[in-house]
DNA sequence: AATTTGGACAACCGCGGTGCG
DNA sequence: ACGCACCGCGGTTGTCCAAAT
């Protein structure tokens, strides 16, 4: 017997799970042929496909975007995300941000499975933060400032600053991350190369970390914050090569590293070179830019300064 | 060989923020 | 001002698979 039930409307059913080669197949097309920027709800309408369009958002983002590098995290990759996770906690979009190529679901997972363990052990033998470090950096460098600066004017210059070791590579190789000890890994000196450790080490330019300069002069100079301006002005002035040598503070630095690769038995032409590590479509990959100087022999030492905004 | 366990990764869920009508 | 749809994020759950029992 036939009921005259009122018509429901059948609410779709999504699929859940897994997503098959095919689905994969005819999100990337219609991704491709249209672009990611409309609504995502009406993706899985356009294209047939039984998600909804939160799940092919994510799809997207996590698995089919061009440009996900997948595989193994390199160490580096590993150093950065326990230290950007000691800055930012559970902020997996804002450490993604600082590691082209990687999700922050990636990201969140292998924190979770493979360097949540090693940081708590690291957790009870180190200082916490790059902020404690930076400030117990500041406590043992303030007995050794041996002049001041002259360029003291500036919040920006005065403060203390951590350097790490560089090294020196042919301008056409890559560079690598430098292999240093622990033992020189964290040379504490002041803002300007007074007193850089002459040790006999060629090539031991320092690198210097803005992250830390910034956060330090924030913290550290109670009447004289740096405010967000300034730190975009002094980013900019990094990004802007012509700019560069507007920076008193670095135009000291220059000085101080030119005094110091001479004394180093170097043949250093004096060229400043710099440029930023970018993106294919000219955004900042990552936050870094390097500079340094180059000697006649197309040698290039160098300093890797990570920002973060 | 069958079952259990645990690690690794993929995907989902819920919440808050934002933009728009 | 309000409601709605959408998006992005972080936490959680589900699934797969290899190693252990």
């Amino acid at each position: 017997m036939a009921l005259d039930k009122p018509k429901k409307v059948p609410k779709p059913k999504h699929r859940k799970g897994l997503w098959s080669p095919e689905e994969d197949e005819k999100l990337r097309n219609y991704i491709l042929r249209h672009g990611g920027h409309g609504s995502w709800s009406s993706v899985p309408i356009e294209i047939g496909l039984q998600r909804n369009g939160k799940s092919c958002r994510l799809r997207w983002i996590n698995y089919l975007r061009p440009g996900l590098k997948r595989g193994m995290f390199s160490t580096d990759e590993e150093e950065m995300i326990l230290a950007l996770h000691r800055d930012l906690g559970n902020k997996w979009s804002q450490i993604a941000q600082k590691l082209p190529g990687r999700t922050d679901n990636e990201i969140k997972n292998y924190w979770h499975t493979h360097l949540k363990k090693r940081s708590a052990r690291a957790f009870s033998l180190a200082p916490k933060t790059s902020q404690e470090l930076i400030n117990s950096w500041s406590t043992s460098v303030s007995s050794s400032l041996s002049s001041p600066t002259s360029y003291s004017s500036k919040p920006l210059t005065q403060v203390p600053i951590s350097f790490e070791f560089c090294h020196t590579f042919r301008a056409s190789s890559a560079c690598t991350e430098p292999a240093v000890d622990d033992h020189d890994h964290h040379t504490m000196l002041s803002s300007g190369l007074n007193g850089f450790p002459n040790d006999g080490i060629q090539s031991s330019l320092p690198k210097l970390f803005f992250e830390e300069w910034l956060s330090l002069d924030r913290t550290n100079t109670s009447n004289q914050q740096l405010n967000p301006s300034d730190d975009q002005l002094a980013a900019a002035s990094i990004l802007m090569g012509d700019t560069f040598m507007d920076n008193e503070f670095l135009q000291h630095e220059r000085s101080s590293a030119l005094d110091f690769e001479s004394g180093q038995g170097g043949n250093w032409a004096n060229d400043i070179v710099s440029y930023p590590d970018l993106c294919l479509d000219g955004s900042l990959a990552d936050g870094c830019f390097n500079f340094g100087i180059s000697n006649d022999h197309d040698e290039f030492s160098g300093f890797k300064y990570v920002m973060y905004p």
